[in-house]
DNA sequence: TGCCCTTGCGCG
DNA sequence: AAAGCGCGCAAGGGCA
């Protein structure tokens, strides 16, 4: 038995024992029932994309802690795997672990699902800073903050340590080749790369000392996080607890996994393919450039009499090559050369199909033996609380690729949206009379609003979203396609209309450090990373977002609680969540989103609709009809 | 070669 | 007075 006392200096105890030297009497009784324990694991270096569902992932330890003591188990032993297993099936012990990360290993290793009991320090400590720039929140991090710089200290030792093992490991294949008299061309060289680090942590012995100061350390670590972030958020119990339920139900989410039609996928992957190489082949002719080399096509193209004067601009103040402006090259430039006209056209065949291609290649790599993908959702990844989802981001396909995603056999999706929710949360924020009485009646808010500022409701739905993002005329008038003076004339009319979301927005607007939310969340005030000012122009989006982010969490959590039907949810989509139901229970499962999705909202109705996701050739796909 | 930053684009 | 918000991902380009 490896016994560490205060591993560099903090005050604790490591115990990894080796194998066959394992008393698991003594274990248990280190871990008694009704308990919290920190957790964590080690494995195998982890695929960027596949992660825990890639094949060669292994979990090698697991590590228990309290605050003062922690045992690092090795698998390979089965008295310490079992002791692993009978710890983590105990229905009365929880744990505290980073992320879901450990959760999936779990899940993975033993087959256990432990997403209910497990306290996310993660979570936890976004709620505790949430201002602090992404990345601030990993364990390493935290434990600086929090008054425990040795798990950094033994993080960065124990990476030392590996450049050294992984050094002297390629050192002995080449010498190894040598004297076998091979070629040494292809083998790896001593520099500490992705394929050192992944040969790192799949061979290091699991009795090193600085792995097993290491591993130990981040269990206690995650233990102690847990009294020292919960105040530190600063939030009331009931939200701390939504938010644990919510990441415990996006990890399930996660291990559920979507079917994947790999036929349609290789269908579509190859028309994609097809199209875009030859069109690339054609760009690279005409111009001897990529046709993803922009800033040089830019170029390239003013020499053959573009005007770019004259072209639509990126956000940045390019000349955009996007959307309809590269269509456009074609009618509006008349001093283009033959050459120059023959790239463009080109360059739109490939730009037609790039979003298709790389986005299916994405899908490609991230299916797993079974054909399913296991994308992340992050639930508190966006300053405003909103969720994201990675591996691939199942947030940002497109209306045509998402048909690449069905149900399993047997089941159907159903996709169940909130109405206008955006609309309906800053009536309800502003308390807007005007706009509170439409929703009541059932009228149609971007009529009222095209009413309200005399225009088509074209430009009234047009305003309603810049409002809501909180746009200015010159944004308006760009998107409108109208003067600037009329823009302005019309944003006047706007706030005339609804004079209490005016009153709302001015008064956010004194808020140049943080917001709260009515749920009590607290967020940031953006920042204009050009000269450091408080972006209070955007605090209407922030609350707005946020609030509506939190509607969406309640309505999965009732969804979860009230009907104990959370296992159908699919994926959660900022306004949207997706069913996945056996076909016999469609009826039961429409009735129950919709009940769960419809809501008062600070005296504002919300109400939601369902639809269910049938395809032309029978087969449930993830494409609105 | 890997790492970091910027840009552009899909969704909401 | 004016200011469009939030993500993840791929690709280019500069740097070590």
């Amino acid at each position: 038995m490896q016994v560490y006392a205060n591993p560099l200096g903090l005050e604790c105890v490591v115990n990894a024992p080796r194998p066959g030297e394992f008393d698991p009497t003594v274990f248990h009784a280190d871990f008694p029932s009704g308990q919290l324990y920190g957790l964590d694991v080690e494995g195998t270096y982890m695929d960027k994309r596949l992660r825990h569902f890639h094949p060669g992932f292994r979990v090698r330890t697991v590590q228990f802690a309290t605050t003062g003591y922690a045992w690092v188990l090795d698998l390979d032993d089965p008295t310490q795997r079992a002791a692993a297993a009978g710890l983590l099936a105990d229905p009365t012990v929880r744990f505290a672990s980073h992320s879901s990360m450990d959760v999936l290993s779990v899940w993975r290793t033993f087959g256990l699902d432990i997403s209910e009991r497990n306290v996310d320090t993660l979570v936890l400590g976004k709620m505790a800073a949430p201002d602090v720039e992404l990345g601030g929140a990993d364990l390493k991090s935290l434990a600086g903050r929090y008054g425990m710089p040795q798990l950094p200290a033994a993080d960065k030792a124990l990476e030392e340590h590996m450049k050294v093992l992984w050094a002297a490991h390629a050192r002995r294949m080449r010498t190894d080749a040598k004297t076998a008299g091979q070629p040494t061309t292809g083998l790896p060289t001593a520099a500490w790369g992705p394929e050192g680090k992944a040969w790192a942590w799949g061979n290091i012995a699991t009795d090193d000392p600085l792995y097993t100061q290491y591993a130990g350390l981040d269990a206690i670590v995650a233990r102690r996080l847990v009294e020292l972030l919960i105040p530190a958020t600063g939030a009331p119990r009931p939200l701390i607890e939504a938010e644990m339920w919510l990441a415990g139900a996006a990890a399930r989410l996660q291990m559920r996994g979507m079917l994947v039609d790999q036929v349609l996928l290789g269908e579509l992957h190859a028309n994609a393919k097809k199209h875009t190489t030859a069109a690339d082949t054609a760009v690279r002719e005409l111009t001897g450039l990529g046709s993803s080399q922009n800033v040089k096509l830019v170029e390239w193209l003013g020499g053959q009499g573009v005007d770019w004067s004259r072209g639509t601009m990126t956000k940045t103040g390019n000349p955009s090559l996007a959307g309809d402006a590269l269509p456009d090259l074609l009618t509006k430039q008349p001093g283009l050369t033959q050459q120059g006209r023959a790239a463009v056209t080109a360059m739109a065949e490939v730009q037609q199909h790039a979003d298709m291609l790389t986005k299916l290649e994405g899908v490609f790599l991230a299916l797993d033996s079974g054909g399913l993908i296991h994308p992340a959702l992050n639930t508190l990844e966006a300053v405003t609380a909103r969720m994201s989802s990675s591996g691939p981001n199942m947030q940002n396909f497109s209306a045509q690729t998402r048909g690449v995603f069905v149900a399993r056999p047997g089941h159907v999706l159903i996709s169940c949206d909130f109405d206008q929710v955006e609309l309906r949360v800053v009536a309800g924020l502003a308390e807007e009379p005007v706009m509170i009485t439409a929703i009541k009646r059932g009228d149609d808010l971007h009529q009222l609003t095209a009413d309200g500022i005399g225009q088509p409701r074209k430009v009234g739905k047009m305003t309603n979203f810049l409002v809501v993002y909180g746009g200015g005329a010159g944004k308006l008038a760009a998107a409108a396609g109208i003067p600037l003076e009329q823009a302005q004339e019309v944003l006047t009319r706007f706030w005339s209309t609804y004079s209490r979301i005016k009153g709302y927005n001015d008064a956010l607007k004194y808020e140049r450090h943080e917001l709260r939310t009515f749920s009590h969340r607290r967020i940031p005030v953006a920042i204009d990373s050009r000269d450091g000012s408080p972006k209070v122009y955007a605090n209407l989006n922030y609350m707005i977002q946020s609030s509506a982010r939190d509607l969406l969490v309640r309505a999965w959590w009732r969804f979860d609680r009230e009907y104990g039907l959370g296992s159908w949810v699919w994926m959660a989509i900022h306004d949207e969540i997706v069913l996945e139901v056996p076909v016999d229970q469609v009826e039961r499962a429409v009735a129950a989103i919709q009940d769960c999705m419809t809501m008062d909202f600070m005296g504002v109705p919300i109400t939601a609709t369902a639809e269910v996701l049938t395809d032309e050739d029978g087969v449930s796909r993830w494409r609105k009809g």
